[in-house]
DNA sequence: ATAATTCTTGACAACTTTAGTCGGATTTAT
DNA sequence: ATAAATCCGACTAAAGTTGTCAAGAATTAT
């Protein structure tokens, strides 16, 4: 089975929005959100690594540091997130470059179509969802609907 | 990388769409499929065994067998095929029975709430959309939008 | 009948990815 | 100095993916 989030995306969610409710105080340290969200600690010190990478945390290190959101959490979207911890936004792998042999492109491969429009599904959903709203309840009791509309050709 | 379709489900839904090219005539042999569409033919063979167990098509052996569809193209929806080859149709790990520990249920867990978003949109496309629908062109032009809506309580 | 064609089943194995672990270095508040 | 915290990179066990392979059973054209 496949077509699912790693624990990488799973824990990388969970941890930041442990920091969207200390938004605004202090640095939270990664051993309370290891022990809170029962994350391995030193698993999540190489997540929150590379979500400090792109920018989307800051660290302090020493005693009474941690780590803290550098923007506020209605900046931030999930596509930035899953991004940085599962390496691509290219969701649906006979769309990556390395893979395109898996599709005959010339013959108007129907899986290849599938997986765009998965795709494009996927990624409006992660581009325009943050932090902010999934910590909302209001937000989360909404129900998602998809529909298909005409091409409109520019 | 994560969140993706494995060769099961690429291979499957363009093998498939072969098969709807040729529904209302004769079978069509595998080794045919396996060299148009550069498909591994003992791997295809797994394949083809399984959508037949699950009744999406049927085999016919000896000289000038081969597969067809059981149903016409309009009555096979995506989700049926990628549920019999990808296994499941949980989409998002955190939301199977094994896996439930990966979430803090209790804490109104977001990566949950997320994952059930996705998982609500990934199933209403393959639920709904079928195999004469990703074969035809006017609908392969279509595009594909997400809303949120107020979920109404019963 | 025979041969050719095709499906059927299950075992197995190479490869890749996932999900961490581990040792140790660095920084900083006290 | 010491303890608390981040930082860095290498490593590994387990699981999953992507096939291959062998042996054979069923069907049909001739």
């Amino acid at each position: 089975m496949s077509l699912r989030f790693s624990t990488k995306g799973i824990y990388g969610i969970r941890a930041l929005s442990r920091l969207v409710e200390q938004f605004g105080n202090g640095p939270l340290p990664l051993k309370t959100i290891a022990e809170e969200e029962k994350i391995p600690l030193r698993y999540l010190e190489q997540l929150m690594g590379r979500l400090r990478q792109s920018g989307i945390v800051t660290s302090l290190r020493g005693p009474g540091g941690g780590y803290r959101l550098t923007r506020a959490p209605e900046d931030i979207h999930l596509a930035e997130i899953v991004k940085t911890l599962e390496g691509s936004i290219s969701l649906v792998r006979c769309l990556e470059d390395n893979y395109h042999t898996l599709c005959n492109h010339e013959n108007n491969c129907t899986s290849r179509i599938v997986c765009m429009k998965l795709n494009q599904m996927i990624d409006q959903f992660l581009s325009n969802v943050t932090l902010s709203e999934i910590t909302d309840e209001s937000w989360q009791g909404k129900a998602i609907q998809i529909q298909l509309t005409e091409q409109i050709e520019s």
